[in-house]
DNA sequence: AGGCTGTATCGAAGTTTGTCTATGCCATGG
DNA sequence: CCATGGCATAGACAAACTTCGATACAGCCT
């Protein structure tokens, strides 16, 4: 499969990111790929309070709930937020650490070598 | 549909992140969800000199070339990632900008409130 | 010019994702 | 204790994505 001649470059010395550490991050990246998640996740962030309940993310949206609540469990599954139950209400919160550690990564990539 | 009663909390004043800029914004996120092309951005960004030849990048991968081909267009389209070709060879270099947004917005989400 | 090599584009197959309706679970409140 | 409302889960289906082989295009070299 296309093994280059000589004259191109030096060959590889070691890849910056490992395949696993790669898909994991990836799955954090495919969470944030979406334009539903992102409001949501902003509209999260955006409250003073730090938590928004699921009754008030859902009619902001021209979805269904059970919709809203998938793209809620699968920013839940990537980390980006955290929920409650208090009483009839489901609260969401973000995880800084995870948008922090996503914010780090790409600022690694133009700084200069890519951490973890 | 589902609106909600009265007693849970206020009502939304405005959303952070128009829906418009969201569509935008997860199509750089959705070309980061993938492991391929984040260890492709990885190898890119790793390099001191700032560019890698395709002809490198290629052979990195169990994939099959134009596999690769496809995944680094991906990468440029979401603006991530620039192409020059000299001679035979093309090379790819990372765009800081657009990394640099990214790592920015995700800041700000765990900062405070949602910016651009 | 002609052949060779590196890269991109073109369909096509299989898998994943986003959305819906229907249904189930949990907590509140008569 | 049963009815009600908020939220999650299950199953179904269309659209999008990842991958491939085949092919086309672009420079180099003899």
């Amino acid at each position: 499969m296309s093994n280059q001649g000589e004259g191109c470059c030096e060959p590889l010395s070691e890849e910056p990111l490992a395949e696993e550490q790669a898909a994991e991050l990836a799955t954090v990246f495919k969470a944030l790929g979406d334009p539903v998640r992102l409001r949501l996740l902003s509209l999260i962030a955006s409250r003073p309070s730090g938590e928004v309940c699921v009754c008030e993310l859902t009619p902001a949206f021209d979805l269904s709930q059970p919709t809203i609540s998938h793209h809620l469990k699968l920013l839940r599954q990537a980390g980006l937020v955290d929920s409650e139950r208090r009483g009839t209400w489901v609260y969401y919160r973000v995880r800084p650490e995870t948008t922090d550690r996503m914010a780090a990564l790409l600022s690694s990539v133009s700084g200069d070598r890519a951490a973890v």
